[in-house]
Formats: structure tokens, C-alpha cells, sequence
DNA sequence: TCCGGTATCCTGTAAAAACAGGATTTTTGA
DNA sequence: TCAAAAATCCTGTTTTTACAGGATACCGGA
């Protein structure tokens, strides 16, 4: 690598941020700006200096890295930013990727991995940790039923727990319509009945 | 302190390791007998040396931490286990000191909070960390509901669209069982109907 | 030993969902 | 503009759930 690399850390668990300067430590081309341990005080060090690259928690305590992700991006589009998390959940990882996040890395990531990461992201492609990436391209977009903007809505009725007629009331249509509605969201989604249907769907990240 | 503390840990996050290693390095009277990603490596360190403080990662990729923890403390109930997680989850803190951990530390524990932690359990006393203490006090209000192995079962079978007579004779009761089962889950979720109940589940990560 | 929690089972009713098999109107994109 | 897709609405029947209000048996911990 050419020039100096400058890196900034996240994450409300002292534990991470220890590991991950433990481990890029010695890395000479890297140089850690500091640490974080909230979205404040990551914002206030943002407006006075940038890294070139940002590992961000997912889970800031009360904050979520979402939101943190998206502010950032907004303020200093050059900024690239790393997801960081335990959780190997698919939905966090595309939501963050949504809110301009340019790569994802779990905590059990070893240095190497964490050194292509920062290649990657630098050189502003996308790196996507090995589960991180198995977890995307699995599930997802494949076999996802593709739904009309009112079956949306009434699955999200459905999964809020309301009853066909309380729905049709709420939608201003008849509960019959509903009941079509539902009925053509459990053939999509293959569920045979209503537990099923917030299941799958769950899992799919429709709802 | 007297003599040297031993200390071992078993975590499948690489960060965490370092982590730890990294805010109790400077620390003359604690000894790093080294590490473990998982179960079976940590159990065969073990075989040939005994820590005084074992800290444990609560999930530890497939095996679980209070499995674990568990074995542990049959084989050899002179190591102290402190128990790791990033989750502040009420019911697996539970757990992990019902089957014998000694105390617990949160991955946002400061160095500070980690020396008190073996202090105190080396004693043969017990550490909770504030939040986890917290948590534990606090538990009902905002958390997960606590299920019994039953319940567990019936919502899983639930979510994979079984009816009351299907899961009944799976799990060789009757369907009015099922249904009373069912009936408590409603009422611990607070869930209208078994829409809400598989949505309030899955975004508590129960299932 | 006794108590509380868990698990089991029951009867009965009302409500809701699931299933079948339509039809009509509205919207929309090639 | 015209057909396809979407949204709307039926009438039924059957199955399942939700809810009410019980009872009994077992087991592990104080």
C-alpha cells in the first residue's frame, strides 16, 4: 500500500476495539485515528477529522449502527465504513449496505481478513466477510414471491396481528378482499397458514 | 494478590481474545494460560492444565457456552468460570450461573471492571457486571419472557405452520395440551393471535 | 415435607382462518 | 388501445384458533 491508511473504531464493547488494534497493531501502513465507544462522540470526532475508513458496530447500545451508518455517509460521503457484529444476521448486514456502508466484517474475523477488508473498501469496491457473503447470496432474492404493493400492506396487518376484519376496517375495504389478499400471500410464500407466512416472510426480511 | 492467577478463555471471536489479552496484559499477577475457539479444544486444555478462572463465551458457534460451562464444572469444579457475551440477556446469565459460572462480564467491560471480576470470584464469590445485574433485577418489564422447555418446543413447531393435532402427535400429547401451551405463549408474548406471537418471537430472537 | 411451577388433560363456545370457486372493476404498461 | 395484472367483492363450507374455566399429576427445591 501507498500512503498511510488512517482507521477509526466504533463500538461500545471495549473488548472489540482492544482486538482489533491488537491486531492490526503492527500493521505500519495503518494508523489508528482512535476510538468511540458511541454515535455521539464518533460525530464529534468526525467534524474536526476523518478516517479514511470506519469500523462501525451494528449495535450501539441504544443507537443502531444503521442509523449511524446512514448520518455518516450523508455528512462525509468519503468516508468508507466497515459493519462490524457477532450476529451473522443477513438483514443487518443488507440494511447497512442499503445505508451506504461499503463492507462487513464479523468479530471472529482473523487479521488477514480484516487487512483484505481494508484493501477492498479502500480501492471502494465492496468486501463481504466469508459467512457475511454465504449469508447474503443464500437465502435472499431467491425464491422471495414477488408481492403487489396492497399484499405488502395487508402482510403487514397480518403481522401486526390484526383480524381479516380489522384490517378491511383499517384499509377501508371488505374483509372478503382481505381474505383474498391473505390467501394469495400463503400461496406465494408456499405457508400453510398464518405462522408459517410471518415466518417465512421474517426470515426472508419482507416484514 | 498473592499468588499468580491462571487464566484461560474460550471464545470464537478472535477480537474478544485479543481484546481481553490486550486490557489485562500489563497485569503481573495474571498468568494467560492461553485460548480456545470452541468447546472441544478448550475441554482438551483442560485434560492437561487447569486455569483458576476460565472465562466463557455464552455462544460458541454451534456448542453453547452454558453447555459448556456445564461439562466444565462437572470435570473440574475447581476453575472459576466468568461468563462472556455481548448479548445482556437476562435468561442465558441465568442459565450460565445455574449451571455453575462463578460470575459474568459483559464484552464492554472495562479493565477495571474484568480485575474486579477476578478479584471477587477468585474468592469464591460472585461478579455481575452493573448491566447484567441490572438486567437480571429488571428482567420481566422489557425483556424476553421466560419459556419452559415445553413451550419452546410447541412455538417452534408453531412456526413451521403445525397445527395443534400435528404438534400433538409429534410430541405424543394431546391437541387440548397443545392448545393450553399455545394458550401461554399468547399470554407471555402478549401476542393477539399466533401472527403477533411468531413476529414478537423471531424479533426477540427466540426463534 | 410441602409448595410452586410445569405438564398434562378435559368440556364447551365463539371467532377467525383456510379452502373452494367464482365475478367485476380498475390500473397499468407494452 | 387493449390485454394482463391487480384489486375489489361475493357465497359457501370446513378446519383451526382463541378464549373461558376448569382438574390432576409430577417433580425439584426450600
Amino acid at each position: 500500500m501507498a500512503a498511510t491508511i488512517k482507521l477509526f473504531i466504533v463500538d461500545d464493547h471495549h473488548m472489540v476495539i482492544e482486538g482489533i488494534y491488537s491486531l492490526l497493531q503492527q500493521e505500519t501502513q495503518l494508523e489508528w485515528m482512535g476510538h468511540a465507544t458511541n454515535a455521539d462522540s464518533c460525530l464529534a470526532f468526525l467534524r474536526v477529522r476523518q478516517p479514511d475508513i470506519l469500523f462501525m458496530d451494528i449495535s450501539l447500545g441504544e443507537t443502531s449502527g444503521i442509523d449511524l451508518c446512514k448520518t455518516v455517509k450523508e455528512l462525509y460521503p468519503a468516508v468508507f465504513i466497515i459493519g462490524l457484529s457477532t450476529f451473522n444476521q443477513q438483514s443487518f448486514i443488507k440494511k447497512m449496505m442499503e445505508h451506504g456502508a461499503s463492507g462487513y466484517v464479523l468479530k471472529n474475523a482473523t487479521r488477514q481478513e480484516l487487512l483484505q477488508a481494508i484493501e477492498t473498501v479502500r480501492l471502494g469496491q465492496t468486501y463481504l466477510s466469508l459467512e457475511a457473503a454465504q449469508s447474503i447470496s443464500n437465502q435472499q432474492s431467491e425464491g422471495v414471491p414477488l408481492l403487489t404493493r396492497r399484499e405488502k400492506e395487508v402482510l403487514e396487518q397480518i403481522a401486526e396481528g390484526l383480524t381479516n376484519q380489522e384490517i378491511a376496517e383499517k384499509l377501508f375495504i371488505s374483509s372478503t378482499t382481505v381474505d383474498t389478499h391473505r390467501k394469495n400471500l400463503l400461496a406465494k410464500f408456499k405457508a400453510r397458514n398464518v405462522a408459517a407466512l410471518i415466518m417465512i416472510a421474517t426470515r426472508m426480511q419482507v416484514i
